[in-house]
DNA sequence: CATATGACACTAT
DNA sequence: AATAGTGCCATAT
């Protein structure tokens, strides 16, 4: 039911903070937000989602460069991405070092 | 409390 | 570069 962990609410804040155009990562994420390492439990949480439209999670991709998982199905995660300026190519983001966004 | 799960990350091969 | 194995972490049951 309404159950929102502290963590998966920290979660939801940072990636509201990414501006558009740009990406982050799982792992950045969780360091950001004080759990450092919890990569993976990041992505746990944005899968769930309470917030599907208000909070950009197909802004977040693996620390690798590529794109991850979308529970919207891939495909429109990219769409999502491409229609705010970041190329896709080969399931991997364009200059992903360069649009990568690293939380203040 | 123990086990299983997953939109991850890292190292070795 | 691509694959496989191992480690990590918060949740769900």
């Amino acid at each position: 039911m309404n159950n929102i962990t502290s963590f998966a609410r920290q979660v939801y804040a940072a990636t509201k903070k990414i501006p558009r155009g740009r990406v982050a990562t799982y792992l950045t994420i969780a360091n950001y937000i004080g759990y450092k390492g919890a990569a993976r439990a990041v992505g746990n949480a944005l899968n769930k989602n309470p917030f599907a439209p208000s909070v950009p999670c197909h802004r977040v991709v693996k620390s690798s460069g590529e794109i991850g998982g979308f529970a919207f199905g891939l495909s429109e995660k990219i769409k999502r991405l491409k229609g705010e300026g970041v190329e896709v190519a080969k399931g991997k983001v364009v200059d992903f070092k360069r649009k990568l966004y690293l939380f203040k």
